[in-house]
This record gives C-alpha cells, sequence and structure tokens, in this order.
DNA sequence: AAATGATTAAATCAAATGTTTAAATCAATT
DNA sequence: AATTGATTTAAACATTTGATTTAATCATTT
C-alpha cells in the first residue's frame, strides 16, 4: 500500500514550508493548503503550529547531525578517512536538501529557546578521538580548527550560495558542477593544513 | 548636539531586532516599544515595515559587501595581501556584528524577491585580477575557490556559531578568542592551498 | 444495514498585527 | 502672543492568524 496518510501531507508540506520560509512568516493555513487538506487538521494531528515545527526541526537537525558524530567519534577511521566522510557525506546530503544547512543555522540562532528543549540528545562532537589521532602525528592544527575548517569548506557554499549567485561569483547552472568539483579538492586542501 | 532623533531611534530598534528574529517575527509594535515611541511613529517616518526593513538591509548588505569589493578587484594588491585583508577586514567586523551574516544569508535565501529590488549595485565579485594574479604564479587552485575558502574559513565560524557552542565544540567564553586565533593562521592555511 | 469511531469541511472565535486617523503638543517664526 | 508646520499620542480599523467547534462524511465492524 502506497497511501500516503493525511498527518504525512500536513507534516511534507509543513517541512517544505518552514525550511523555505521560517517560522514565523509560515502561516498555518499556507501549510494545510500545500499538503491539499484542511487547516483544522493540522491542529487535529499535531496540536499546534509549534507542535508541528518542532517536529519539522527535530527531523532536520537529525539529519545534519547525523552526517558528523558517528565518524567523528571513532578511533578506527583515520583522520583523512574522517575528512573525507564527512566532506562526502554532506556533499551528498546538501545537494539533496540545500536549504538545510542554513535553515537550520538562522533558526537555531533566532529560536534558541526551542532548540534548547529539543536538543536534550545533542551528541557532542566529539574531539578526543580526532584530538588524539592529531598529537600521535604531530601535525600542526588543532581538532577544534580541522573540524571547523571541514565544516566551513563543506557546507558554507551552500548557506552562502545565494550571495555568491547574486554576486555572480557562481552561475546557479554550475552550482552543483562547482559542489562536486569541491569535493574532491577539499580532502586535499584540509590535509595540506595539517603538514608543516 | 548628541540627540538621537526618533527616526534614529527607531531604526536603530529595527535594526536590532530585524537582525535579531528576522523580518516575519519582528513586530511593529515591538520595534517601537524598542526605540521609546508611539507605534505611529514608525509609519509617519518610514510609511511602512517593509520599508524600514529595506532601510536596514540596505545598510547591513553594504557593511558586508563592502569588507570585500574593493580588495578583491584591486591589481596592485597581491594575492597574500588580498586574502590576508579580507580576513582581516570580515574578523573585524563580525566581532562587532556577529549576526550580520547569518541574518544576511538566511534573509536572501528567505526573501530573495526584496533582495534583487534592493542589490540593483551589487557589485560582482570581481575575479578576473585574481584569476589571473593565480595564472602568473601557476598555482593550483581557482580563482572562485579561492575567494569560497576565503571567506568560508572567515564568515562560517560565525554564522554556525551557536551549532558550535550547542555541540561543545566551541565555548562561548572562548568564542573571540578562538576567532582571534584562526585570523592568524586562515592566511596560511589558504596560501598553502595555492601550493603544490 | 446499523452502529461506531475516525476523518473532513466549513464556520466561528479571540487575539495579534500592520496601518490609519484625528486630535494634541511642541518648536520655530512672525 | 499668534501662527504655522512638524512631531507625538491614543484610539480605532481592517485584516490576518492560530485555534476551536460543530456538523457532515467515510470506513470499518457488528
Amino acid at each position: 500500500m502506497e497511501t500516503i496518510t493525511t498527518e504525512q501531507k500536513i507534516i511534507r508540506a509543513a517541512d517544505k514550508l518552514f525550511t523555505q520560509k521560517g517560522y514565523a512568516a509560515t502561516k498555518t493555513r499556507d501549510i494545510a493548503e500545500e499538503a491539499g487538506t484542511n487547516l483544522a487538521l493540522l491542529n487535529y494531528y499535531f496540536g499546534s503550529k509549534e507542535n508541528l515545527y518542532k517536529k519539522v526541526v527535530q527531523e532536520k537537525l537529525r539529519m545534519l547531525l547525523g552526517a558528523m558524530g558517528p565518524v567523528l567519534s571513532d578511533e578506527n577511521i583515520s583522520l583523512e578517512d574522517k575528512i573525507s566522510s564527512i566532506t562526502e557525506n554532506y556533499t551528498t546530503l546538501l545537494l539533496e536538501n540545500e536549504e538545510l544547512p542554513i535553515f537550520i543555522l538562522n533558526e537555531l540562532s533566532v529560536n534558541r529557546k526551542l532548540f534548547e528543549e529539543i536538543t536534550q540528545n545533542t551528541r557532542q562532537i566529539a574531539q578526543p578521538a580526532i584530538e588524539k589521532q592529531l598529537k600521535e602525528r604531530k601535525m600542526e592544527i588543532s581538532a577544534k580548527d580541522l573540524v571547523v575548517n571541514t565544516l566551513s569548506l563543506t557546507m558554507f557554499p551552500f548557506v552562502a550560495k545565494p550571495l555568491f549567485i547574486s554576486s555572480g561569483l557562481v552561475k546557479e547552472e554550475e552550482f552543483v558542477e562547482f559542489i562536486t568539483g569541491r569535493k574532491e579538492k577539499i580532502i586535499g586542501w584540509i590535509m595540506k593544513t595539517t603538514k608543516k
């Protein structure tokens, strides 16, 4: 049975609109319309707009953090493989969800309170494993900088895409190619920063 | 005379709230209250909430782009100096306006239309000058990647600050120090990527 | 087919929200 | 002091918005 329940239709519509326009700018009636159902259903199934929003954010946050946590803390994965795995995972994920990072980062910045409720389970971005690997190899860069740099190079182009497009630095049609090309290079750039 | 006009009080209040919470979540009554004036003054001086918003965004965008454009296109500035100048300028600017980049990038992503009206004058992020410098030096990296990487390493930590904080990667108290420390290193990292 | 519970549509409510109005106050000029 | 124009205030207005209610419809079970 491939039937999509009304509940699912609503959550998909909410996902789309919240991600696109943010919490405050998204109206419950727009969600209902996008879902092809009625306004009352939203409250019937989810109780309130805020509740529905939490459901969406929780899932998005899980997506975003899920691509990183498990990899970083595993001591059996080499430094190179960690970097390339994170870059690989994120590039794939974000190419399919371009607005994901700007949505999460903005709502996190605007709605700190709501996030704190949700992220009781935010796992720490484990550094100990990396710190150890860096020391063993007598490398030049701190674990923090290594992680921050990898995420910066991988995620920022998605966050700043509208700026790059409107400033003419990158063209819309080239974007996917531009990102795909970078994926190969990022691991190389990062590795250069770990050596003297 | 140090007197701040009511008009200025309103625009400062609007600046603060729009930057903090975004367009849709900011209520005209909140702006009036923050400014310590009457609600009607907002429309008296600025006509509408949207108009006031445009004023704020225009100024913010000017701040953000102003730190980059002139430097990049000047052929008399060496590549190293361009990188360090951009990094230096942005670090200083963003330490004093931490929410500036996430505000601009998010509103740009959510409100594309409104921005297009404003950015008739967005100067292109000039690459020709850099492209030329890269070719002369037989370097490894494209101008696009060079600019994107420099901006990524410099700006992303501000954009992702709440994520870094809530994940425990960086502590609130260390943030300024963390950023200041990176400023010195970024130029080095970037330069490594330009060499074989 | 009747009964039962789940699902849906339409109408309605109360609060909020952007904007306007009309009168009052203030400051500078005559 | 009177006049004039700019500024400020309080109140009101129209619409939007999140949420609820009520009745109708549908699907499943008896």
